[in-house]
DNA sequence: ATATTCCCCTGGAAGC
DNA sequence: TGCTTCCAGGGGAATA
């Protein structure tokens, strides 16, 4: 479900109603979601806690806490995890798996169906307690450090296609798959194409792309497609800008009707392009 | 080492 | 009205 603008918009949500929080119990539902839970450890590292920040790295929500104390609190949202508050347990629902319990008696839960997602706790400073996925990710995608420049060092060795290439959390952290389509669009580069055959001055073209359909997208809360919403239950308004992506035979935007989008399977995702002006 | 394929899980939409 | 099949904003393990 949700990349870097969607997770961005929830860390937002986040941000106003926990900074200042004090956390006082935590309940949860027994099911393990992407890796076992150790709820021992997590009631541990975050009851009894003040929470002074959320921040976002990549597709990643890192929980900052207002003591001396190390732990910090990593989300990851995978496709269907979602956050809301709720006044009690009575207002606890199917697939509810971890609630909170604040000062003031609300209960901030995490939600996931298909149970992708992922909540562990970290010690800041330990690189070795990091997980994998997580302390090997690239630049963040809005920084300086992702340029053409960039890319065109680590696009020499490889020939993968330039859309797996995007969707590689080490090459760049938070593109995924509705945003790696729209950009690619957007820069006219097909995504087939192998990524050592796209010259410098297009891999440019691209992280401009990238940067700019993110931004659009985060000034819009995100896209909803069916699942995500945000901490109060809004959607994402993105949905109304994509160009290709879920808009297999419609027409292309660039190229008009008699040049439809066309829909293909690259490492089992879904990539949607037009043939026609995308090379 | 790099690049696909399969798998984890639930639910909604589409097809028959 | 079923029942079946396909599909989904994720990543990681297993496999070529």
């Amino acid at each position: 479900m949700p990349e870097l603008p969607e997770v961005e918009t929830v860390r937002t949500a986040l941000q106003l109603v926990l900074t200042g929080r004090r956390i006082e119990g935590l309940d949860w539902c027994g099911k393990s979601l992407r890796w076992p839970l150790a709820a021992q450890e997590l009631s541990d590292a975050t009851v009894h806690r003040k929470v002074s920040a959320v921040r976002r790295r990549g597709k990643y929500l890192i929980v900052d806490f207002a003591d001396d104390r190390p732990e910090k609190l990593l989300i990851h949202l995978g496709m269907t995890g979602s956050f809301r508050m709720v006044d009690d347990v009575d207002s606890l629902a199917l697939h509810d798996h971890l609630a909170w319990r604040l000062e003031d008696g609300r209960l901030w839960v995490f939600n996931d169906p298909r149970r992708f997602g992922s909540v562990a706790v970290f010690a800041g400073t330990d690189y070795r307690s990091l997980p994998p996925g997580f302390r090997e990710l690239g630049p963040e995608p809005l920084s300086k450090a992702f340029s053409g420049r960039y890319l065109r060092r680590l696009a020499k060795v490889r020939k993968q296609p330039v859309k797996s290439f995007l969707l590689d959390q080490s090459i760049v952290a938070g593109v995924g798959n509705i945003y790696a389509n729209e950009a690619l669009f957007e820069a006219g580069i097909n995504p087939l194409r192998r990524i050592n055959r796209v010259s410098l001055h297009r891999l440019e073209v691209l992280t401009g792309t990238v940067k700019a359909v993110l931004l659009e997208a985060i000034a819009c809360g995100g896209t909803t497609i069916r699942d995500f919403h945000s901490l109060d239950g809004s959607e994402g308004h993105f949905s109304i800008c994509l160009s290709v992506y879920g808009k297999d035979g419609e027409a292309c935007p660039r190229c008009g009707p008699f040049h439809p989008i066309r829909r293909i399977v690259q490492a089992g995702r879904s990539t949607f392009y037009c043939p026609h002006c995308q090379h």
